[in-house]
DNA sequence: GTGACACCTATTTTT
DNA sequence: TAGGTGTCAC
């Protein structure tokens, strides 16, 4: 045995890494700027630990921020030690590691192990419901804020009880949120379910109540690490400091096999915590930066290891993001650099619209393309999530394969989240939310009145939803009524027999059936209803899929998946296609090429961020991240004007622009051509357009873009059309509505996916989905 | 209980 | 704009 690793995992490393990877003492942060290879240290230590014996797998915890992260971590540590030799390590997110903690842990105080995890949506429908019997609303408590106000006590662990005891019931506001915390948290009790922040704060009281559950895994996690430590909350900083404290003698064993210390007692375990203040960008869900600011104070005798050489980028970005960043104050100087030499410029562009901007985007995507770089190594990056619906209009004219982040619509979409509550009553007889949603789908005839007498038994006989639709007899309802009732619950009951052996698949497709759920949606003379039906039969393929990638995966571990599916998770290296994220999710990742959009005042910032304390700093952080996610190629583009609610709204430049060394951009079209240039846009604009100049437009900023409301505010979006069957061929001449004549060079694909490569007499060469673009044959 | 329709309002980021 | 809510007739 040897405490040193074998030199192919210290291959390649700067002296600062190789520390990082060597180090040996009770904690460590390591300050690792963006690309610094912080992946590639945290891999090679936990090879490392384990190569030398001085872990076991099991010993391990690896704390990510996406289960995707963790996966690539495990697998990066299989690779340089062997597959088999790295099993049995916990490498997970903090909610999915708490998850697994409860589920074994669960009974211990008053739940079940197949508790229901409550998402956003399922947490304010709850709060809505609340807010609705306790008539709030006409006291101005509103879903979002009383969810706000929840999340942000958990994440300070501050439950009910704690809170109640610091709250002033004088005041009408405190008073009513106090009830309504209340209800909620009797409420998800009652239903044997836990909400995200749950998930943490109840695995940390977990500990604190029940010292020998705590040895337990104090016990077996003897090295944990933790990466994006930045970004941790108050209530994940305290499960840290929980699973690294020391085991009193009282809880050790006494046929321990591990080093005790004088008194007994069994030392905390090691922590490596891997962080950077500068990409902080999760404060408004409770990160909380003192935590790593703090590191060395909370965590004394501890080394600090900085890494600034970055291998990612090229030197112009790198100084784009230093000039940027150093515009914070209050933070520690930090300097990226790298030797990779200074590179292209980054590209500046100004749109009239989002649609130009995107169009902007689309074009150089596809001369980098031309070059030679992959759909898969080009990202675009926004702020909104609704700066996406441009980008899509345009992408899909312009035949660009491209997949969205995120906004995993799959699973908000009604259908499915009708089939997931069949399933989540199955698993979790006592939830009431999920047994609701499905009571009457497909329709059976229990309305709200229905409901409301179930409900009212259940709560005068203390039994659950589910218990009182057994005894619907017993209500006096009509006879179709009941029968429907009774008849749901007793395939609910039959169902639920199985759940904890039947292969997921089967269960779903049971319920579809037995329900009568897929058979009403085929019947249907919506159209719609055919797509849904489709939706649910892809649900069915998902569960299939699971269950081959989990042969011993049952319903709740299918659940708990579905559930804590991050927006990063659902990437995949292969799909070949430009990928199109919010700044929060591109976190992480890196691109050939990046286009940042809508770099704009109140975009980037964004508005609501101006009220908040540390809002704009934040925000400046976030374009940091945005910007050194790109390996070679930035590019970075703003609108004049942009449409919002069905509004056109004029933008202004970010300020954030301002803070980037004029000689690294070139802007192909700056906001001070933009005004100046003639052409396609509505001449209504021309003439009521502003002008500001490139100039001026940074030296007065205003506070809040004014808002010009045009009458052309329609006319931009309705540009999806159908152009029947046209066909096209090489040589044919077409006229498009934005880039006028142009001769066909190529026609690929087929059906309503062929696309017709176009050589413009001026707009240039495009490419163009011939079903839809606005285009019309000569 | 259901479905159609009109009206109103809220718009950041996410595990 | 779009989604949610409320009202009304059947």
């Amino acid at each position: 045995m040897t405490l040193v690793p074998d030199d192919r995992l210290l291959e390649g490393l700067n002296p600062q890494q190789r520390e990082a990877v060597l180090y040996r003492g009770q904690s460590l942060l390591i300050v690792a700027g963006a690309g610094s290879g912080k992946t590639s240290v945290l891999t090679r230590r936990i090879a490392g630990l384990l190569q030398t014996r001085e872990a076991w797998p099991s010993q391990v915890l690896a704390i990510t921020f996406t289960n995707k992260a963790a996966a690539e971590m495990r697998e990066r540590v299989g690779a340089l030690i062997g597959r088999e030799e790295a099993e049995g390590m916990w490498i997970s997110t903090f909610h999915s590691a708490c998850v697994r903690i409860l589920r074994r842990e669960a009974e211990n105080f008053g739940f079940t192990k197949s508790f229901t995890i409550y998402d956003s949506a399922d947490s304010r429908a709850l709060i809505k419901r609340i807010i609705k019997e306790l008539d709030a609303d006409t006291l101005g408590f509103t879903v979002s804020g009383v969810a706000g106000k929840i999340s942000k006590a958990k994440n300070e662990l501050s439950d009910v009880e704690s809170y109640a005891r610091g709250a002033n019931f004088n005041d009408p506001n405190e008073a009513g949120f106090v009830e309504i915390f209340r209800r909620y948290t009797e409420s998800l009790a009652r239903a044997n379910a836990f909400d995200f922040d749950d998930l943490i704060a109840q695995t940390v009281y977990l500990f604190r109540a029940f010292p020998a559950v705590a040895a337990l895994y104090q016990r077996r996690f003897r090295h944990i690490l933790v990466d994006e430590y930045q970004d941790t909350n108050h209530a994940q900083y305290a499960l840290i400091r929980e699973l690294t404290r020391g085991i009193a003698p009282e809880h050790v064993p006494a046929d321990t096999r591990m080093a005790t210390s004088a008194d007994g007692g069994i030392p905390g375990a090691s922590l490596t915590v891997v962080g950077d203040s500068d990409q902080s960008i999760y404060a408004f869900r409770g990160a909380d930066i003192r935590n790593i600011v703090e590191f060395e104070r909370d965590f004394p005798n501890s080394r600090v290891i900085l890494l600034e050489q970055n291998y990612r980028s090229t030197q112009n970005i790198l100084d784009a993001a230093n000039a940027v960043i150093s515009n914070n104050f209050d933070r520690k100087d930090k300097k990226l650099f790298t030797t990779i030499g200074s590179g292209d410029k980054i590209i500046g562009f100004t749109g009239y619209s989002g649609h130009d901007e995107a169009q902007f985007v689309a074009d150089e995507i596809q001369k980098l393309h031309d070059e030679g770089v992959a759909y898969k190594d080009i990202a675009v990056f926004y702020r909104t999530n609704a700066q996406t619906r441009a980008l899509e209009e345009i992408f899909i004219r312009s035949a660009l394969p491209y997949r969205v982040l995120g906004g995993t619509k799959f699973y908000e979409r009604a259908e499915i989240k009708d089939a997931m509550a069949y399933l989540i009553t199955v698993a979790n007889p006592f939830d009431p939310l999920a047994l609701r949603r499905v009571m009457n789908v497909p329709k059976r005839g229990i309305g709200p009145a229905t409901e409301a007498a179930l409900q009212s038994y259940a709560d005068a006989n203390q039994v659950t939803l589910r218990d009182a639709m057994r005894d619907a007899s017993l209500l006096g309802l009509g006879p179709k009524v009941t029968g429907a009732i009774t008849g749901l619950a007793q395939i609910l009951d039959e169902v639920s027999a199985t759940a904890g052996t039947a292969k997921v698949s089967d269960i779903l497709v049971t319920l579809l059936q037995r329900t009568g759920f897929i058979e009403a949606l085929r019947a249907s003379r919506d159209p719609q209803d055919e797509a849904r039906a489709e939706n649910v039969e892809e649900l069915v393929s998902v569960t299939k899929e699971f269950q081959r990638n989990n042969p011993e995966g049952t319903l709740l571990d299918f659940l708990t998946e579905v559930s804590l599916v991050a927006a990063a998770d659902d990437l995949d290296d292969s799909s070949g296609t430009v990928s199109l994220m919010t700044l929060h999710t591109a976190k992480g990742l890196e691109y050939e090429a990046v286009f940042l959009t809508g770099v704009e005042e109140g975009l980037l910032p964004h508005q609501m961020s101006a009220s908040e304390v540390g809002g704009p700093a934040e925000e400046r952080r976030l374009f940091y991240v945005g910007i050194t996610r790109a390996r070679r190629r930035l590019f970075l583009s703003l609108a004049m004007t942009r449409a919002q609610f069905g509004e056109v709204n004029v933008a202004m430049p970010s300020r954030y622009l301002q803070e980037i060394p004029a000689d690294l951009i070139e802007w192909k079209q700056s906001p001070g051509d933009a005004t100046s240039r003639g052409g396609t846009q509505p001449r209504a604009l021309n003439a009521r357009r502003p002008q500001f100049s490139y100039a001026s437009s940074f030296s007065e900023l205003p506070a809040a873009p004014p808002r010009v409301k045009t009458e052309w505010a329609n006319r931009v979006t309705n540009t999806v059309r159908d152009n029947g069957d046209l066909t096209l061929a090489a040589g044919d001449r077409i006229r498009h509505v934005d880039f006028g004549d142009g001769r066909v060079t190529a026609v690929t694909g087929a059906g309503p996916k062929s696309v017709a490569e176009v050589q413009f007499d001026t707009a240039g060469r495009k490419r163009l989905l011939i079903k839809i673009a606005p285009i019309e044959k000569l």
